[in-house]
DNA sequence: GAAATTTGACCATA
DNA sequence: TATGGTCAAATTTC
């Protein structure tokens, strides 16, 4: 495999499928291009390869990459690489599920998480809560800011999406 | 006709 | 050598 460049940003999400729709992919506000999809071993499901579309335009260099867990059909693995430059931004949270909260794990690196802030956001709210244990208020401004923007010292991680409550 | 998706081949890495 | 990431031609959709 190609490995992506050293210091490279990259975080991931695990997102319920929209209304239990399992061809519904969630949308995070930016564009994507489909570029490729590959069986993955020890996957039942395949993968699928996203980058910006505004790629050639602006020089984006912002990927995604989609797998189905495979213990949870219902459930997606997304994980980004790199920011986008292509000044397009996010409209609203990230990814707005069914239940309209989830929590997020920003971490200083890839295998320390124990450093990490917590976040929420509720979909009523459209406002992420972002503090390290203790609840603090941000706007959506802030949150988006803490996914893209390429002066934060922290890494985003892991975004872990709560299951919608049924 | 342009843009997006599909899909098989190619290639770098472990 | 097996696996995973990307390329690019063919196909589909708008």
């Amino acid at each position: 495999m190609r490995r992506r460049k050293e210091g490279r940003r990259t975080w991931t999400l695990k997102v319920p499928a929209l209304s239990g729709n399992l061809d519904a992919m969630p949308d995070d506000g930016y564009t994507w291009r489909k570029y490729g999809q590959k069986n993955i071993l020890q996957s039942r499901f395949p993968r699928s390869y996203y980058r910006c579309t505004h790629k050639h335009f602006y020089g984006c260099e912002a990927k995604k990459q989609v797998q189905r867990l495979d213990d949870d059909p219902y459930t997606y693995d997304v994980t980004y690489y790199g920011d986008h430059s292509c000044g397009t931004s996010p409209t609203s949270c990230p990814i707005i599920n069914d239940a309209g909260a989830f929590s997020v794990n920003i971490g200083a690196s890839k295998d320390d998480d124990s450093r990490g802030a917590m976040a929420s956001c509720s979909t009523n709210e459209r406002n992420p809560h972002i503090g390290t244990g203790r609840e603090t208020d941000f706007s959506v401004t802030d949150f988006t800011d803490i996914l893209f923007d390429s002066r934060g010292s922290y890494i985003l991680d892991t975004l872990l999406y709560s299951k919608p409550q049924v």
